[in-house]
DNA sequence: GGTTCATTCAAACGCCTGTTTTGATGAAAT
DNA sequence: ATTTCATCAAAACAGGCGTTTGAATGAACC
């Protein structure tokens, strides 16, 4: 029995010329239609059609819609470290006060909710997971969102001089992701609600502002 | 061609006894199936069989699932306001100050986001509409939530002293939907994230206090 | 009794879905 | 030269979907 010991070949992903293999090419498909139109909006054939593979690529590189879904979100946050590594990096975020901390990182989040590109797809397809979720909900909660969360609430915890674990910190830390998720899960919809409402980096920068002073204007309770 | 002035005959709607029409029982199978699961999520013939009727009733008293959609958010409207009349109601709101009635609307928008049953109904089916538009979008926002969102729009302002144009004024309203949203649409998220978040009555009343203290701090700025 | 007509029903239709099958391809190993 | 094996491709598959069909029902009306 020797099967057993076969590594399962990792099969160097096509290092050579000639553009990236058929697997990293579906991986950048499907993130990009997960992010954008949501898991049960996209079918495979349109992920495969995008990927220029065959119908049949994605069960035999990924065993299932699933597990490349899955297998895309960590994905689409590689690709996102790699295009703006700004959040959650040893940053010189020793010295920062905490309020400064907190509006790197809400500029950050927003700057992602309203990026587009490689850079927006793993904010775009976590969230997502959030309003409509999948299979892959638990897999999106416990190695993407539940961390970012947890170092959310523990920012703001600081800001508001409580315990991260206080209602009133968990529920303002809310309010902020909730914010994040409204601009980058509501699209169309603000752009039919707010017509004039500009989806740029400028936009980010105000709601920072918007935000911030609502959470430290929160402390004075 | 007497056949133009045929009033359509509205079938009465079984005002007799032996309970309620079938079209009024797919109304209202669908609009707690489209509230609790959401359009995609839910097939035309669930809807049938929650109604004891047959698979062919939705083409025939609505013309498709589309327009039953439609009809359903209508008919979610119908049943929350003579559950709970409470926003937008002639209500004594004439000497009341801003303040106190951004509270008021603030509070029924998250108790309906927190009702389970034929109360929460409407607000769950329109906030939906937003995080995972159908053809029905355009309808949500022209007839409910638009309206809606001006009329806090323009509470806002007078908390603020602002014009209710103004981007700040804008910006701010959609954070209290955004906070709407977020805990009506992601509640499996929520739950899973804050495992001791209870969705009842007492947490919206904490909520209100949260989202108060952080409007009406940002006022001082 | 006969006609009309809104309503209900079982069955089927055509389409789209994710998945599987079967065989071809081509480079690497023997 | 032959075998091996990961990869790819065309076709078919089974199931679910929204919708349509055509007949049956049954009360209202002449």
């Amino acid at each position: 029995m020797t099967t057993i010991f076969t590594p399962t070949i990792q099969p160097v992903e096509n290092t050579s010329e000639k553009g990236p293999g058929t697997r990293r090419r579906l991986l950048d498909a499907a993130a990009e239609l997960f992010a954008t139109k949501g898991y049960r909006n996209v079918a495979v054939r349109d992920i495969c059609e995008a990927a220029v593979a065959n119908v049949a690529a994605v069960n035999y590189h990924f065993g299932g819609k699933d597990k490349l879904h899955i297998a895309a979100i960590d994905h689409a946050r590689q690709r996102a470290l790699q295009e703006d590594p700004m959040p959650a990096g040893p940053k010189p975020e020793g010295k920062m006060t905490a309020e400064l901390k907190l509006r790197r990182l809400l500029r950050a989040m927003l700057g992602r909710a309203f990026a587009t590109g490689p850079a927006g797809w793993y904010m775009q397809i976590v969230l997502r997971e959030m309003v409509d979720p999948t299979p892959a909900l638990r897999h999106a909660l416990d190695e993407h969102l539940g961390p970012h969360q947890r170092r959310l609430e523990a920012i703001v915890g600081q800001v508001l001089g409580e315990d991260p674990d206080a209602d009133r910190v968990k529920d303002m830390s809310s309010a902020i992701l909730a914010t994040a998720i409204y601009y980058n899960s509501c699209r169309p919809a603000v752009e039919y609600l707010r017509s004039d409402f500009a989806f740029n980096q400028g936009t980010a920068d105000r709601l920072t502002d918007v935000i911030m002073t609502m959470v430290v204007g929160g402390v004075a309770m």
